[in-house]
DNA sequence: TAGTGGTCTAGACCACAAA
DNA sequence: TTGTGGTCTAGACCACTAG
């Protein structure tokens, strides 16, 4: 019943089937798991294979795990989408709500940052930045403002407008040759101001969360910056957190 | 030079020795790391423990790694105090920021929950909750709204108030012999009313970040419920994200 | 005491990146 | 081509929980 092939990877494939019978109710939120005895023989597996499968399902929560006790299914798995983890794009995370995503506005300009922007990216003096402003749609709705700060240096071929709807960090890889390996967020409240409100299509006051991320490519340079302003219809944030 | 001994967990002294070697620049933000074979060999360790003990450096974004490039130090170990993941206290929190908690009013009653409270606790239609309000100064400053749910039929001990001003966790282990192993939070930005912005010492109106939280026992039980409100000023949250 | 998950080893092979 | 990290195995022993 596995059907575990050679060539994916074995621990995903039993993570996914693991999964797969969590969705069909084969095994229930508050049921035990089969021992990973049983489960690395049901499907012809090592112990040290199952382990990798159980201990991603343990990280995001779906379920639970005690020494001497045993695996326990947990019902945060229908919360999977949801989740803050892993969370790249905007248009993800909006699609993530059942929603369609589109841009419904973008402007652009090249100049010099100010002096928090140029800290951020650690910029000399005289650096430009190249600042893409964009307010995100779901489902036709203003929901997210995003304004993203590249340091002009780092762009090395030349672009148009309909690349810059993109995805800064694809549009980073096509244009500038750079990945991003991590970024650092902090999370703020705060409320749209007058501008912020007309592009959101709210009143001025509103609550909104920040997202103000620095990210790096592997060499621990920062290669962007980027507020991000979400309104609170528009995307749920879920954290779960498990201890042993 | 490591001291790997025997007896305590030979991956967590791996990884603390690493840790130690970067705080002690020993390692920079930027440089390699040696390969994984030569930190097995300088330990005296497999490969497989110093993997594991990479991997938690990797997962709270110490190190980046990538296949056939090498294992890099990031200049994020310095954010480490701060981050979202691994909160379960809010006094934790407020250490973090390197301010001194204290809880500046408490109130609590027993009473019937709300439908909101009574679904997410699962409740019958007839049982009581104690409902436990606090406020948690820094340095002083109020910077935390607190509002603990807890099923009133788990509690067995009787308690004073004392015993309230402690965490939740805390005191449903003590006086409910209840463990919790996750909780689930929703983040989302709100604005403080009357009675929230008198309690936090700050105006109506003022951004407010909105944890909603459920916590849930080995069991899948939920346990306790929480709404927390924290004042911008008062905690920094930050979450770093990884890619492969 | 039996059975569970937690840790560790030694070795193998593969995929990928850089010189 | 060389060296890196990524995956997997088979087996061992330990720590904890429950009956």
């Amino acid at each position: 019943m596995a059907t575990i092939e050679r060539g994916e990877l074995l621990s995903k494939q039993v993570e996914e089937a693991l999964r797969e019978r969590m969705r069909q109710g084969c095994f229930s939120p508050g049921e035990q798991l089969p021992p990973e005895n049983d489960l690395a023989a049901t499907f012809g597996v090592s112990r040290a294979t199952v382990r990798a499968a159980l201990a991603n399902l343990q990280r995001e929560g779906t379920v639970v795990r005690r020494q001497g006790a045993g695996t326990y299914v947990t019902h945060a798995a229908a919360y999977l989408d949801s989740r803050l983890e892993g969370m790249w794009d905007c248009e993800d995370m909006i699609r993530a709500r059942g929603c369609e995503p589109s841009v419904g506005w973008l402007e652009y300009e090249e100049c010099l940052p100010d002096e928090q922007t140029r800290r951020k990216l650690r910029l000399q003096p005289a650096e430009n930045v190249l600042v893409v402003r964009k307010v995100f749609l779901a489902d036709g709705q203003p929901v997210i403002h995003c304004a993203d700060f590249i340091p002009r240096a780092l762009i090395g071929k030349s672009f148009t407008r309909d690349d810059l709807a993109k995805n800064v960090f694809a549009f980073l890889e096509e244009f500038a040759g750079e990945r991003a390996t991590y970024y650092v967020a902090e999370l703020a409240p705060t409320v749209a101001d007058g501008s912020m409100a007309q592009r959101l299509g709210c009143s001025s006051g509103t609550p909104l969360l920040l997202f103000d991320e620095v990210a790096y490519n592997i060499k621990d340079r920062p290669i962007s910056c980027s507020l991000l302003h979400h309104r609170r219809e528009g995307v749920l944030f879920r954290v779960v957190q498990s201890r042993p």
